[in-house]
RNA sequence: GGCCCGUUCGUCUAUCGGUUAGGACGCCAGGUUUUCAUCCUGGAAAGAGGGGUUCGACUCCCCUACGGGCUACCA
């Protein structure tokens, strides 16, 4: 049997790398089975929803390399794949199950459930709507036919009938079989007031009817797999295999990751920016693959000592059984080395294509490009450091105060001065290496003084690239200029 | 509170009863590269605690602790 996976998100904002990762591993599970990433976009609620975000997915999954085989903007035999869309197919099951007598009407409405709620709560118990007490309150079964009836005229949920005194097995493929008592389950809302499905159902439903094969999703929907379980078996329906992810924990370990997490701490949790707002990790200077991979590594490990991997990788090692059970913490320097790897392995070419990296080369001369950044390539932890590490085309502004201080009283204007002399002579600067490294063993002083002193007079400071490739690519002249700026500032 | 799930270096992880508990990020030290970076070598750093089972337990079982998730007419 073919293997059919769905990511499934609610269009309530963007994406975070929580979900992001669902959906990696939903594609990397299907891709390396040969089977099919189906896209479905669960908006059922309406108060959630928020404009664009349908959009911002595909366009966020589609920079990942995540392109879906079925989805609402790709063709398929299953669709509609909004479940808005859905709403006659949820009703005729509805009814169905109503009719098998495992679903039920129910009346109550939200104040009065509240009410309930909140004075079980004040006793330290939890509030449920189930076996033990559905019959005190207004439902289907609780009332006769006629006020039935009657009441069907106005509001109305549906609710699931879970039998009493069960227990409930489920397996779940990397933690095994899970067991709770159907006493400690609620008799679930199935269909809203408002005639569209909750999670629950609607989940259950279109993975049935999309014959989805394997349901890969978050952690937090462990506990109401058994609810889930019920409704397959009330429609006597085969199970697909369930498979719950750990979740992603923030950098200090408090809680699951959210939305809201990064903006303060100064690290992405978006993969592309949403409405100007928060950038993402493209906006970042990551790799696609860069953060694919850190991703990946997020619960899941090949088994051996490589860490860097290409999608195509991924694809051709991931294996659920390597999937850990413990929440893993997402760690932003881990992710830049990885994303770091992954600059250093791309070809300048592909590199000169992103955004970031041509926006960052806007001003500077383009036959310049390819040799700037085969330079600083592997110094870039992101793409944005490029902006950072390409200051030396630009005069120095001014001189780091430490490095002038250490080198000060070290002959700096001799050093300078033949420098200068070697500049203004034929020496090519490729071979001005040789040439200083002579003179400095001659005039007993040390190569490294030599160039520290060159550097900080070049770029202004003790670290950047190679120095005599930065004077090749800024020219003699301007290296001239630069030296003996230097000059005047040491006999100042 | 109740229920469910989890717990190996600071972090991500390997280990499927017998290992000096391995790797990676980060950190520290040294070295190579006659500059910078790269790179290399080394170092500090872990099985939550307590009971079992076993000749032997990080690994299996139980309890406790801790962490997380869920507990909505949200997903």
């Amino acid at each position: 049997m073919k293997i059919r996976v769905r990511f499934a998100p609610s269009p309530t904002g963007p994406l975070h790398i929580g979900g992001l990762r669902t959906a990696l591993f939903n594609y990397l599970y299907a891709k390396s089975k040969n089977g099919s990433f189906i896209l479905r976009i669960e908006d059922t609620d309406q108060n959630r929803y928020v404009e664009g975000s349908e959009n911002y997915l595909i366009k966020a999954l589609n920079w990942c390399g995540i392109k879906p085989d079925e989805g609402p903007n790709t063709a398929g035999r299953f669709g509609p794949y909004r479940q808005s869309e859905r709403k006659k197919i949820y009703k005729e099951h509805i009814d169905k199950l109503i009719g098998l007598g495992a679903a039920y009407y129910a009346f109550d409405s939200e104040d009065e459930l509240i009410k309930y709620r909140q004075e079980c709560e004040k006793g330290g118990k939890t509030f449920l709507y189930n076996s033990q007490n559905r019959k005190k309150f207004r439902n289907s079964l609780s009332l006769n036919l006629a006020e039935t009836k009657k009441a069907l005229e106005g509001d109305y949920v549906v609710r699931l009938k879970v039998m009493g005194g069960a227990t409930i097995n489920v397996n779940d493929e990397i933690r095994g079989n899970i067991s709770v008592s159907s006493d400690l389950l609620d008799d679930k809302i199935l269909l809203k007031t408002d005639g569209l499905p909750t999670y629950h159902f609607a989940n259950v439903v279109d993975d049935k009817l999309m014959e989805i094969t394997d349901v890969i999703r978050g952690e937090e929907w462990l506990p109401s797999l058994p609810i889930h379980k019920l409704i397959y078996d009330a429609f006597n329906w085969n199970l697909p295999r369930f498979i719950h992810l750990p979740l992603i924990l923030k950098p200090n370990g408090k809680g699951k990751l959210s939305k809201r997490d990064g903006l303060k701490d100064g690290y992405p949790v978006f993969p592309i920016k949403f409405k100007e707002l928060n950038l993402g990790f493209k906006e970042r200077g990551f790799l696609p693959s860069g953060m694919v991979n850190y991703l990946a590594l997020l619960g899941w490990n090949s088994g051996t000592d490589n860490e860097i991997f290409s999608l195509t990788d991924l694809i051709k090692n991931f294996s659920i059984k390597r999937v850990q059970k413990g929440g893993a913490r997402f760690d932003y320097e881990k992710a830049c080395w990885i994303n770091q790897q992954h600059i250093s392995k791309s070809d300048v070419i592909s590199l000169l294509e992103q955004k970031s990296v041509k926006e960052i080369f806007e001003n500077v001369d383009e036959k310049k490009h390819i040799n700037v950044l085969n330079l600083v390539k592997n110094r870039l932890k992101t793409l944005n450091d490029l902006k950072n590490e390409i200051r030396f085309l630009d005069d120095p502004q001014e001189y780091d105060k430490k490095s002038v201080k250490k080198l000060m009283d070290k002959s700096p204007v001799k050093i300078m001065d033949q420098i200068i002399k070697l500049l203004y002579s034929d020496v090519e600067i490729v071979d001005m290496k040789q040439s200083l490294f002579d003179w400095g063993n001659n005039e007993k002083i040390p190569f490294s003084l030599i160039m520290q002193t060159l550097r900080l007079a070049i770029i202004g400071q003790l670290s950047g690239p190679d120095l005599f490739q930065i004077c090749a690519l800024i020219g003699k002249d301007v290296s001239l200029k630069r030296v003996q700026k230097f000059k005047s500032f040491c006999l100042k």
